[in-house]
DNA sequence: ATCCGGATCGCCT
DNA sequence: GGCGATCCGGATG
């Protein structure tokens, strides 16, 4: 039987677009309430959809893990935008981010998509993602659901209601099916806890965040 | 003009 | 668990 695939067999709700007010809220609310919503992108390639398993919130100038925290920049223009674009940005030099702009024009707040769950255009995914092994790895990351995807820089500012990048009203998850740990992969702000994930998901991309030991003895000498 | 670190990933030991 | 790839934004001189 086939295991390892995806629960194709179960049908997702796919609603609407989520409207602007869904996203104009506290950044903490709409990471956790994007969790159970549907991402989709249209490309010339095609169509593929995931349910948003895992995000993070960045809460804006205030928060030192943010972009903001940097100021209005030419970069982050669209990260100080209205609610409901899309911020997406460029790092380590080969990979794609796309974050959902939230709270009041200026504000310079996101919410990181960091793993979906594919339920369209999976074959599109795997073509896109030949180096993944395993079916989770087609997805499981930001910058490896945004190759999957065909998410890139030009796809920066557009709307998530109607440009080529759409976030769909899905089938939310309850509170009790939802964890709360910090953020990976930052170094300021470590510590607060704004990384949501669906509990037992298969496609969420650590069931924790980076464990490396505790901190070192910087005062060896 | 130059330097450094980064909201990552995949391969190595 | 560690490290290199590979490029951009922001800070510094």
């Amino acid at each position: 039987m086939t295991r390892n695939a995806a629960p194709t067999a179960r049908r997702f709700r796919v609603g609407p677009p989520l409207p602007a007010t869904f996203y104009d809220r506290p950044t903490e609310i709409v990471a956790k309430e994007l969790l159970g919503a549907v991402l989709q992108c249209t490309t010339a390639e095609g169509v593929t959809q995931g349910v948003i398993v895992e995000t993070e919130a960045y809460t804006g100038p205030e928060d030192p893990a943010c972009h903001a925290a940097a100021g209005l920049t030419a970069r982050t223009t669209h990260l100080f935008g209205p609610p409901g674009l899309a911020y997406v940005y460029f790092i380590y030099g080969m990979y794609w981010c796309v974050n959902a702009v939230t709270r009041e024009r200026g504000h310079g707040s996101a919410v990181l998509i960091r793993a979906v769950h594919p339920i369209a255009g999976v074959d599109l995914m795997r073509a896109r993602r030949v180096r993944s092994k395993r079916e989770v790895d087609l997805t499981n990351g930001p910058g490896k659901l945004c190759q999957a995807m065909g998410i890139t820089g030009a796809m920066n500012g557009t709307s998530l209601r109607n440009g080529p990048l759409v976030i769909r009203a899905g089938t939310p998850v309850p509170d009790n099916n939802v964890v709360v740990t910090p953020r990976i992969g930052i170094t300021k702000a470590a510590d607060w806890p704004l990384r949501f994930f669906v509990k037992d998901d298969p496609y969420v991309s650590r069931a924790r965040p980076a464990s490396s030991g505790n901190a070192k003895d910087p005062l060896s000498s």
